[in-house]
DNA sequence: TTCCATCTTGACGTTAACGTAAGGCTGACT
DNA sequence: AGTCAGCCTTACGTTAACGTCAAGATGGAA
C-alpha cells in the first residue's frame, strides 16, 4: 500500500474520474494540455485530488452552458488569482460581473426557448386531445406550467 | 419598383439580415446548406420573408444556449410538422418534452454557474473593500443579491 | 458602355474539441 | 519468465461551423 489509504476517495485515477463524469481519458488529458488542469503525478500516472475534481466539475459545467474551454480556463485562472494582488482581483471582480451579465443573458435565452417548447407543447396537445385523445395516454406529462410563471423574478 | 415596397420590411436581403443579428452571409447560407433556413428566390437571389426571420431568431437562440445547428434544425422540423399527421405529432410532442427536460437541466447548470460567480465576487469585494476600497469605486455594481440568506459558506 | 457594389456558387482553409491508432513503460498475476 | 491490464506520449484523423478566396452573374449609376 503504497499510499495512504485511510481516505482513499481523496485521490483518483484518471479512470476513476472519467467514469464517474461519464468522460473518456483523452479528454482529461486534453484539458490539461489546454492548462485546465494540473494533477499530481506519481511516476508517469496521473492522480487527481478533491481540488482536481472539482475544477472537472466546474470544467464539464462550463462545458454544459455553452462556454469554449479557453473561456472556461481563464475564469478558473481567475479564481485562482483570487488572493494575488488587490489590482490584480480588482481585474479580476470586473471580469467576474462581465461574466455574471453574459450568463443572465444566456439564462434569458433558455426562458425564451422553453417558454416555447413549452408553448408547441401546448397546441400539440390540446390538437390530440380533439382528435386522438389515445396518443396521449402514455405520455409522462407534466402539466405544461398555467403560462403564469414564465420565468418571474431575475434574481 | 419591381416588387411590393409598401410593406419593405416584409422582405430581407442577405445583408439586412446579417447587419441586424450580426452574422455572416456565410453563416446564413450555411444554415440554408444545413437545412435550417430555406429562403425564397429572387433570380439568384436569396430574400428572406419574415418566416424566415423567425427562424432565424430560433437559430441563433439555439446556438447560444449551447445547441448544435443538428440539433436546432430538428427542433425546428418538429415545428414544421405540427400539423402533420397525428401520429407525428404525438411523436413531436415527446421530443419536444424530451427537449424542455434537458433545457431544464442546463438552466441548472447556469444558476449553478452564476451562483459560484456571484459568491466569488462577493468575496473579492470583500477583499478590497478591506484592503483598497478606493479599487472598489468606479465599478459599476449593482450588488450582488441578498440571496437566501447571505452566502452559506461551503466552497 | 463601363464600372462598381452586391449577390451568387464552388472549393479549399481553419479552429475547437476531441477520437483513434501506434508504440512503450510498469506493476501485478500466473 | 511471460503476459496482461492500465497508464503514458506522440501523432495523425475527424466533425462542426464557419472563414476565405476565386470567378462569375446582375442591376444601377456615371
Amino acid at each position: 500500500m503504497p499510499f495512504d489509504l485511510r481516505r482513499p476517495e481523496r485521490a483518483f485515477s484518471i479512470r476513476q474520474l472519467c467514469l464517474e463524469f461519464k468522460c473518456t481519458p483523452r479528454a482529461l488529458r486534453f484539458y490539461e494540455d489546454k492548462g485546465l488542469l494540473a494533477p499530481a503525478r506519481q511516476g508517469l500516472n496521473r492522480v487527481y485530488s478533491y481540488k482536481d475534481r472539482a475544477r472537472l466539475v466546474l470544467i464539464l459545467r462550463g462545458k454544459r452552458v455553452g462556454l469554449a474551454l479557453a473561456e472556461i480556463r481563464e475564469i478558473l485562472q481567475l479564481y485562482d488569482k483570487t488572493d494575488g494582488s488587490a489590482v490584480q482581483s480588482a481585474t479580476a471582480l470586473r471580469k467576474f460581473k462581465a461574466r455574471i451579465v453574459a450568463m443572465e443573458q444566456r439564462r434569458e435565452d433558455i426562458d425564451h426557448a422553453i417558454a416555447e417548447l413549452q408553448d408547441a407543447c401546448g397546441r400539440l396537445e390540446a390538437m390530440l386531445a380533439k382528435s386522438r385523445p389515445d396518443l396521449l395516454s402514455d405520455m409522462a406529462d407534466f402539466v405544461p406550467q398555467p403560462r403564469a410563471a414564465a420565468s418571474p423574478r431575475h434574481v
